[in-house]
DNA sequence: GATGAATGAGGGTTCATTCAT
DNA sequence: GATGAATGAACCCTCATTCAT
């Protein structure tokens, strides 16, 4: 059951953090479950990672960055709009099936679980705003909550630039907003991997569906004519 | 701060709740926060709800019983399946609008939050099974999961069955899976509504951002001829 | 369920009352589970008898009275050691049987439970000190204490004359305490009741059980002339 | 009022239980004040006992193991029904003397306090029967009444036997049942020790007492031939 | 550097008692 | 007189965090 060995010990704390966490969700995941499977003691996990907060983060932000990576490498390879999106899409398909709970938590217990504020995005930067006027929302918390968002930010900007470049170069449709576009895309295929019906993914590879649903987005659902 | 007044105490309750568990999420939200907000004992909100897990539900199953009711209504007061998507979609987002941090919570802290498990549906039964071998999931659990699933369920069997009607009549592309073409369209606007980044709400009325989705799903993105 | 019916509500009260502390002890009885089975408001509890110590207290003193008064007649009708004995605990055997966990209930919960004080008998007067020096007993502990005291001494001083009686007249060995051999015999026989591994009153009656242990109590277990 | 110092913490909440336990009884007994007593953190004692009820059982079974031990030795170095017996009560006097209030629970809070069951030992092995057929008794509360009854049954199992021997050796009158009979004389001590009048112990020692308890038990309390 | 014993604020829940109707 | 909605103090328990070793 322990995850102990010659590794070093942060990396058996991350590794076990994201067996806990994914198995119970951020709230319900308990540092001493953490502790026990990683066979380490409780004061070192404060020590590598300040608190539990940040132990999530630390393991979700280095993965993110690796993500965010290949997803750049990927669509950077492509020349095209629909070959740009095949490519981020095989790997956003194979990432989130990978990291599947850790990505619902920061979806929504690190992002919308703290309702109490909406995030507005200004000439690039960030506002945080609360949500409920009679509520002051901590310096802190704000900071928080733009770090998740960040993440998710990092990985649906580079669909959104290459939607915008689509709507730019004629082939997308106009009026069309390449940040709520990309959002609906982005949310729609993350969460038919969260919350999968039969598992697509283990019927077809990342590249088949990422080929069906790049088609279906720009030639849409319908049979041509019928309509 | 007081939601107190002359509403009878289960109102109160409930409204004081409902912006409790909207501004902080199913977990970090405290009895004695809405107790406090509603003015009321402690004991009350036992006497009327049983307990935590009961008074969200039931501020959330009396919501969708409506909402599920005039989704039909809307989609029945329709004929064919541009028209019924439509309907789906006005009144859909216009919900989901308004119950916004409320339904973010039943799909991410009570029914994904608890990753534990996957949930099944075998003819039109459900079965709730572990993601993990080791870990048993207690009977109430089960429960409690399949009760938050349904909610969502009943929103979506209804779009499910208007695409189904489209792929039987041969308007919508074969081979093609309901089940996922509806969660990947119902998540997609969903989480659209949940993360705006834009009130796109406050500047089209629900009809026109609902007439822009079903083009879009139906025609896709692309300008015709162009790829 | 319901007790309800025609019998005045302080009846229907006790009677519930005496079904729900049966079944689940002192402290584990509540009374809404006594209003729902008597079919009365809470508050009617509170007018006829006061609080829930009260009641308990109502209902077991009652009984208690006429008890002792059968005790008595059965007692004072016959004569000489042996048959006073013998009516003494045809009685109590029927009484124990059929009080059985309410009377167990006046031996701990509202007795022994309290075992911060200790009772004494001083020439006919009670006293009640505290056993531990540190802790002061309120008055009105004090005096619950005596009341329930007083309850069980009403039987066995009953039983403890019979046995001076004896002594006396030089029935009983001496040197004897006739209140510490009351004692015994009485919470002996009482603890068989409370305690039974076989239902011997199912199988005999009570005046047998009372003749044996009768016997047994005068003329010993052994066997004569085998020790 | 602390009991702090030195001692380790499991030590100091254990005395500090020993202590609330026995003044208050199990249910009126709150963590809140062993834990004042025992100057420790509120944790603590779940770290060292997991809960309210296994720190009662912990505090309770380290005891009688240790008396049992102590009660076999003691009968197995006599020989003889009688001096098995005397060996078997002085033991028992002084244990039940210094453990009063504790047993005391034992006896009634943690097995006829919760009196809607009976226990029935059939061939070795005891099962929990509910006595009102109403009611439904989950498997922990069985298995909890069952800890305690055990705790009480390894005591009188040893008297049992004592007594089953004397039968067999035709010392004890036929028809008996000594397990009738070891219970009746078990509790009528045990009483006589809970609910004391005079401090018998504190003017005669254990040994003279037992001494009593045994001759009364062999040949009764009767003055040969005058009855 | 690493540990894990110890903490205690804070959570959900229960239930005897009150009092306006 | 009778009610039962409402209360809130008090209970058991959890777990992120600290700090002496």
């Amino acid at each position: 059951m322990k995850v102990s060995g010659a590794a070093p010990k942060d990396q058996r704390i991350l590794a076990a953090a994201e067996k806990i966490f994914s198995m119970y969700g951020y709230e319900k995941a308990t540092l001493d479950a953490i502790i026990k499977l990683a066979d380490v003691g409780k004061g070192t996990i404060y020590k590598y990672f300040g608190n539990k907060e940040q132990l999530f983060y630390h393991l979700v932000v280095g993965r993110n960055e690796a993500f965010v990576k290949r997803l750049r490498q990927a669509v950077d390879a492509q020349e095209g709009l629909k070959d740009k999106l095949c490519a981020y899409f095989e790997e956003f398909i194979s990432f989130y099936y990978e990291n599947n709970s850790l990505w619902q938590i920061i979806c929504f217990e690190m992002l919308g679980g703290s309702n109490a504020c909406r995030i507005q995005k200004v000439d690039g930067d960030y506002q945080v705003l609360p949500r409920y006027s009679q509520l002051e929302i901590k310096a802190e918390a704000k900071e928080q909550i733009l770090r998740y968002y960040s993440i998710l930010d990092a990985e649906y900007v580079i669909l959104e630039k290459i939607l915008l470049d689509g709507i730019n170069a004629g082939i997308l449709k106009a009026p069309n907003d390449a940040e709520a576009t990309s959002k609906y895309l982005f949310f729609g295929v993350a969460m038919s991997i969260f919350n999968p019906t039969q598992n697509l993914i283990e019927k077809f590879n990342a590249k088949e569906i990422s080929l069906i649903i790049v088609d279906r987005f720009l030639h849409g659902e319908c049979v041509p004519e019928t309509i």
